[in-house]
DNA sequence: TTCCCTTTGTTGAAATTTCAACATACAAAA
DNA sequence: TTTTGTATGTTGAAATTTCAACAAAGGGAA
């Protein structure tokens, strides 16, 4: 366990929590690691809710998936952030999205009963780590925000731009990586790939923008 | 202050406190009544997050309006709602959005500082509120994804029908009311209003709904 | 009741997206 | 190096949306 401990240091989850205490919380919380392949699910919708994850290495992808197989991509995550924190909470009988490993990835498990519910041990991290939760389900909300604002816009070429440039304000860059390849940008865009590809080839002949794979750069932040 | 209780008593941000209880938080956190006409903004886009407003009578709207001036509707508060509650304990220095009364409403206001930190009275109710709010900030993720569930859908048809299906689910029944007007809900689906009344009328004519105003009903689920 | 204003419905043209199909580029494996 | 499979780019037709403009319906005030 000790060798998760970089990541664990820096996850929002244990914020001000000492490093001795961190070690007695995993015990007593009963964390655990698991490991997952390339597309492999950590989360199934449809699952009850019941752990918080931890990305500790690699990284996963929450998507959603419809009837007819339409599908949807809502976050990516990397080592240090969490997943399933707000449907363990809200305690939801079926969680609406999957979680998969957008390459080999591990995660920590953590019963989110065992957080918000003080233990027979009196152990006295649960209140704090209950505060780093609440901070967490926040910034989360914040990220739908972000979501909507760029997929409220009506045609591909607003929404990539809204994205573009929400990610190289991110990044502090106009030059850029994006965790997403062709078909998954259009998974979070809402729309089609093939047209994602042809407004992403327009922009490139108009010089507004060069683009190799997931690597972006803006010249002209605006052609309004 | 008192002629708020029953709502109050019904917020789930005061879940689990006693009568007591109660009267001495809003004593030591100094909330605040607040009244607002159809239409005022109780909540500015731009502005810092400070407090979590609790609506007590009439109803609010959470809005937001990007440069071209499109709006995007977010989500609907009725009396016991929370809104803020998010952007005030992300700490975030300019919110995404407003919150507009639809109607002639009134708020309780509660520096968020104030639930969060405990204070020099040394009073109780702080880690119960904490983790009240955690629990309202959980659900409050899965509003988004409904939301996202609805607008990922690709043309005005199934995002209406994917809207409708959702609120008999939640009303419990194929007959109700919702809380938008055209305009709104083609705010709420981010599609054209001119193109949802069309939609609308097509699935009259088709039997398949009955739409008065603000009132739906459903006749056949599904017309795959 | 009439007038006025807001909401909702309707319509056709222009713009855009989706869909299906295929071409090309890239990267890993043989 | 060649092979093979996946990712990305391209294209044209069909479907859908947006846009602008106007018509009709509803509600409130005078």
């Amino acid at each position: 366990m000790e060798k998760y401990f970089e990541v664990l240091c820096m996850c929002p989850l244990f914020r001000d929590m000492a490093h001795w205490e961190l070690t007695k919380a995993l015990r007593c919380l009963n964390a655990r690691v698991s490991s997952f392949e390339k597309g492999e699910a950590v989360m199934n919708e449809g699952e009850p809710a019941k752990y918080v994850g931890i990305v500790l290495t690699g990284s996963f992808q929450i998507v959603r998936t419809d009837f007819f197989g339409n599908r949807s991509m809502i976050a990516n995550l990397v080592p240090g952030e969490l997943f399933g924190e707000s449907f363990a909470c809200a305690e939801v009988e079926a969680v609406p999205v999957s979680v998969l490993a957008s390459e080999a990835a591990e995660v920590m498990l953590i019963d989110c009963l065992k957080i918000c519910h003080s233990c027979s041990n009196a152990c006295q991290f649960h209140q704090q780590m209950i505060y780093n939760l609440l901070q967490i389900v926040a910034a989360k909300n914040l990220m739908f925000h972000q979501k909507i604002e760029v997929t409220s816009k009506r045609t591909t070429h607003e929404k990539l731009m809204a994205y573009l440039m929400l990610q190289a304000k991110q990044f502090g860059s106009l030059e850029f990586e994006i965790p997403y390849d062709r078909q998954e940008l259009a998974d979070y865009l809402e729309v089609e790939r093939s047209g994602l590809s042809a407004e992403i080839g327009k922009l490139r002949r108009q010089g507004v923008i060069e683009a190799d794979r997931s690597r972006f750069k803006i010249y002209k932040p605006f052609d309004v």
